[in-house]
DNA sequence: CAGTATCCGTTCGGATACTG
DNA sequence: CAGTATCCGAACGGATACTG
């Protein structure tokens, strides 16, 4: 045991980064992402059981935490690109072994 | 593109693995638990933001999606243990990468 | 100790309709 | 195309009291 908590061995890391990425849909959002910029409708696409007003949600909300960059074409029609940036391709890791374990638990569950 | 939905190359695996793992206190309870056995008190204690409700209800769904093992001893005063199961073990390297990320991240958005 | 029960306010998430 | 706006129910979360 520390004496300080800002110091704690593990002090709710976990947590921290699921307050990030812990949203529903993150991180199927970001790992279609990995595959290169998307653009909204590819992504509503990609992802058919969420609804637009979520998908415009979680991903500013990725934005604001600095996962992912929205980058604005000027154009008509409009055209928006969604990528991932440094910090959102550390988490690259981590998505392709989530999809693993995803695919390995559902194999699992049905026997 | 595959013309069977169900063979889809990785249609929301990830969506299926944050179903089980994405509740809001999910991770950190099973980092806990990469510990070894931990009684409810224990757990209580390593997260204190989270209420006594919200704890019993993560355990019980981890419970049911055969992550997390209950085991109730018969002693007064009672005793109840969790633990990960051969499944919730195979998510240990995960949550590891996870637990960096998240002192990584801190770090990023601290400078 | 390890819960359950109840109440209640807040936030999350879905459905639908509309727009620059 | 890439969103907003509005409404509504479900899930989350806190406080408090009670129990085998």
């Amino acid at each position: 045991m520390r004496e300080n908590v800002s110091e704690m061995p593990e002090y709710c890391t976990v947590e921290a980064a699921m307050e990030v990425v812990g949203g529903k849909w993150k991180m199927a959002i970001l790992n279609y992402l990995t595959g290169g910029p998307q653009r909204f409708g590819e992504l509503k696409r990609a992802l058919p059981s969420i609804t637009q007003r979520m998908l415009t949600r979680q991903l500013r909300e990725l934005e604001a935490d600095g996962i992912v960059l929205r980058t604005v074409y000027a154009q008509v029609p409009p055209k928006v690109e969604y990528s991932l940036t440094t910090i959102g391709k550390s988490l690259e890791d981590i998505l392709q072994r989530l999809e693993e374990w995803g695919a390995w638990y559902r194999e699992q569950r049905r026997p």
